[in-house]
RNA sequence: GCCGUUGUAGCUCAGUGGUAGAGCACUUCCUUGGUAAGGAAGAGGUCGUGAGUUCAAUUCUCAUCAACGGCUCCA
């Protein structure tokens, strides 16, 4: 007999040998139809491997991550079985489970999948599924391991068993199907209730883009078709907040053929929006001691090279136009032209830290494929600025941006990210990275001080930062999953000296300055976007590119809407007439749907007593007032730019 | 850039080898209506672009451009 320890702490005794199903099947047989896998001594195994020691198990169902991703995984493998029965001779690399659902990796030769092929193998999947083949586990020699994969003339399992030592290797097989695999599995495959495959991708092979592309399938599926269901009314939901969908329906930005992909158009209503960020954003910067300058889009190649940035970042800027001999690059980055301002008058170092701001342009010719709307563009109006300090002063300047930060999140709210400690990589030092493994360590254990001294919950990624140093990065999410980085705050302790940029120190001896460069709100571009995802399109009205629209009943009531209409604009306020000869549940719908923060009904109540009856979007009507009493409180809402 | 999908009116989308339709939006008229769609009439498209097949192409084929879902990459 051996003890089994549960998660509440009771120590029940079992026969050796006993697996995690029988353990559940002795609790309740309802149980053990929902067991998927089991965590033995924190480590997910299958439920029918035999347990042979004492020890800690906690039972996986669907409602545990352990369990998703084991049921996710199995479902690859029997995706596999049933291309592998539709497309003989096909070759598997990897199929893990991802966040939402699964994936494999194949080579088909030179056979081609198309969307109506998913759904014959969602068929196959569902009468494989139906046949509830058991995933059997087997431990087996290399050499035998090798000899399989070699017959079966699948040269991606080869690659994947060079790396696994004899002893450690397991095949799993379910129906006609064996896979090289750590497991766990699934006990049988007639758990898989629901099945839904996604979409059909490339993918390079080991994610290297000068590798093989091989055909990713993507799937999710579920122990109910319910659950399907729902996760599909979800994903309808999300791509209703789709800052795409939002900003073509609100008008905020557009895209034209003429201009060119990945370069926007900011209608009236985005520009609004810009306006209001740079307002807030040069209010703050103001207060926090920074000068604001201006630079042009375009720089001589020579400042690039000085830079370093050529070598690196060529591939993404925009090809250089060439004058009289001279290369001019449009600009990708604003940092050289504010190092080229550090440098335009001797410094001291009682001119520390200098702090420049600029919302600065910049263009990058991101590759086709990676534009997405507003996320992801070639034209981009950066939040940016640089901080010249000393190392005395890096502490308290990193902080400060680090506090700035988080100011602007509470403004807007914004609670669901990721701060992103990133930083080098030892062995790609002089390619990726600049050169200088001391100053490497020493930036970064700088800035990790900053983050725990500020109790600032991050995490830390290595190969992931800056070629000049490393950075902390704010990672979000987009309304359909993507991830990407809102706001960048980054160390650069190379182009200081790139840029012989110097500063007369306390001793009279030149002294090179450290450089953070931050972006809080990232830029306009990926900045809205974000936003509009955030607020689902209702902003709050200090954003809002219409605050307040005035709805009369019926052009009787027309001057008096004209009045409280110039009252509001002389508060400056935002704000129009629906002059529009409609009735009023047709204006207040048409106002509801382009979310604007305030409508306010006029009648012939309101103007023989001159109030205006003020309905909330999204919350309906509040009753009247007096206009000018509302006007107030309006306005002192959107100067304290209150969420509302 | 690579793999896959899509491209019809301002928007959302039907449809067809014989040069096109709906709803909303727009214009005009009727209606002056109290908190999420009043009624009628009208106007609007060389069916992404270029070539090919055909007596005939928006429809079939190829190329190209753009968007979308991924990969790679990134603020």
């Amino acid at each position: 007999m051996m003890n089994i320890t549960f998660p509440d702490g009771a120590v029940r005794q079992y026969e050796k040998g006993v697996t995690a199903l029988d353990i559940a099947k002795s609790i309740s047989e309802g149980l053990a139809r929902k067991i998927i896998a089991a965590e033995v001594n924190g480590e997910v195994w299958d439920a029918t491997r035999p347990i042979e020691n004492d020890a800690t198990l906690k039972l996986l169902t669907w409602d545990d991550k352990g369990g998703k991703s084991t049921f996710w995984h199995s479902s690859a493998h029997l995706m596999a079985e049933s291309i592998e029965s539709m497309f003989p001779g096909v070759k598997f690399w990897v199929g893990p489970a991802v966040e939402n659902g699964f994936y494999y990796d194949i080579d088909l030769g030179d056979r081609h999948i198309s969307e109506d092929d998913l759904r014959k193998l969602e068929v196959k999947m569902a009468e494989l599924a139906k046949q509830n083949n058991a995933y059997v586990r087997k431990a087996i020699p290399k050499a035998e391991a090798i000899r399989y994969f070699t017959e079966k003339g699948d040269e991606y399992k080869l690659d994947l068993l060079q790396g696994l030592n004899d002893g450690e290797i397991t095949f799993y097989t379910q129906g006609a199907f064996t896979d090289l695999c750590r497991g766990p599995h699934l006990p049988h495959t007639g758990l898989i209730k629901a099945i839904k495959l996604t979409n059909i991708a490339g993918a390079y092979w080991k994610g290297d883009e000068k590798n093989k592309q091989l055909i990713r399938i993507y799937g999710v599926t579920f122990p109910s078709q319910k659950q399907l269901d729902e996760y599909l009314q979800m994903l309808e939901e999300a791509k209703k907040r789709d800052h795409r969908k939002l900003g073509k329906e609100l008008a905020i930005f557009t895209f034209d053929d003429d201009v060119g992909p990945g370069l926007p158009l900011w209608l009236p209503n985005g520009t609004v929006i810009i306006e209001e960020l740079e307002k807030l954003a040069k209010e703050t910067e103001e207060d926090a001691g920074y000068k604001r300058v201006v630079t042009p889009h375009i720089a001589k190649e020579s400042m690039y090279l000085t830079s370093g940035h050529l070598p690196y970042y060529q591939d993404s800027m925009y090809p250089p136009m060439e004058l009289e001999g001279i290369k001019y690059y449009l600009k990708a980055m604003n940092c050289p032209h504010h190092h080229k301002i550090f440098a335009a008058e001797p410094k001291s170092y009682k001119d520390l830290p200098l702090r420049l701001a600029e919302y600065g342009t910049c263009y990058r010719y991101e590759q086709s494929g990676e534009l997405f709307g507003l996320m992801r563009v070639r034209c981009l109006h950066m939040n940016d600025a640089h901080i010249y300090c000393t190392k005395d002063q890096f502490f308290q300047e990193f902080k400060a941006v680090n506090d700035m930060y988080l100011k602007y999140f509470k403004i807007f709210g914004i609670d669901k990210y990721v701060m992103r400690l990133s930083l080098h990589e030892p062995s790609k030092l002089g390619q990726k990275y600049i050169n200088e493994p001391e100053l490497w360590i020493e930036t970064e254990e700088m800035v990790r001080q900053v983050l725990k001294e500020t109790g600032t919950p991050y995490v830390e990624v290595p190969d992931e930062g800056a070629f000049y140093g490393p950075k902390i990065d704010v990672q979000i999410w987009s309304a359909i999953g993507r991830e990407f980085t809102l706001a960048t705050n980054q160390v650069d302790f190379a182009q200081g000296r790139r840029f012989k940029l110097e500063y007369t120190n306390h001793n009279n001896e030149a002294d090179t300055p450290l450089i953070i460069h931050r972006a809080p709100l990232g830029t306009h571009e990926r900045f809205i976007g974000f936003l509009l995802e955030h607020y689902a399109g209702k902003f709050p009205a200090w954003l809002a590119p219409l605050q307040v629209k005035i709805l009369p009943i019926s052009d009787k009531f027309m001057d008096y809407a004209k009045t409280v209409l110039s009252k509001l604009k002389k508060a400056g306020i935002r704000s129009e007439v629906d002059d529009r000869n409609e009735k009023i549940g047709k204006k207040i719908r048409d106002t509801e749907l382009m979310k604007v923060p305030y409508m306010l009904v006029i009648g012939e109540k309101e103007m023989n007593e001159g109030k205006v009856a003020i309905r909330r979007q999204g919350k309906g009507d509040l009753g009247t007032k007096d206009a000018d009493e509302f006007i107030q409180e309006v306005k002192t809402e959107i100067e304290e730019r209150r969420e509302g």
